[in-house]
DNA sequence: CTGCTGACTGGTA
DNA sequence: GTACCAGCCAGCA
């Protein structure tokens, strides 16, 4: 079979998932940053396909592209925008401010500002 | 193991 | 601003 790299795989979708769930209320992460932190930077479309299938316990809704884009949804990108702003977000339009509502998994001290 | 798909990303037109 | 192309990755037949 395809050589599989003990604990580097070990289902990337279970990870995923993971760290989907611990993303806080109020807050945003992209694809690519869970690639990230799943351990693949690269794999933001894989995460997005994990996504797809993701379970009530996930909120995909604070799953969202690059660049403050929602994204797709599960039938409306309609209804993802209205559940951010339920949460708290303050949209521009169609898209989020990352710089504002990113989410961080380790923030040394988010600025503090 | 091969091939196709897709809630992605970045760049170019 | 929108539209199209090429690259990358996991999951499934």
């Amino acid at each position: 079979m395809k050589k599989r790299r003990p604990g580097a795989t070990t289902t990337f979708r279970a990870r995923v998932l993971a760290i989907v769930r611990r993303i806080p209320a109020g807050r945003v992460a992209t694809y690519g940053d869970i690639a990230e932190l799943a351990g693949q930077p690269r794999a933001a479309r894989a995460v997005g396909n994990i996504m797809r299938e993701c379970d009530e316990g996930v909120p995909a809704h604070r799953v969202i592209a690059a660049g403050g884009r929602l994204g797709g949804y599960g039938g409306s990108e309609h209804l993802k925008r209205a559940l951010l702003v339920a949460e708290g977000i303050a949209m521009r339009g169609s898209r989020v401010p990352l710089e504002q509502y990113r989410w961080r998994a380790k923030p040394t001290n988010r600025g503090v500002r």
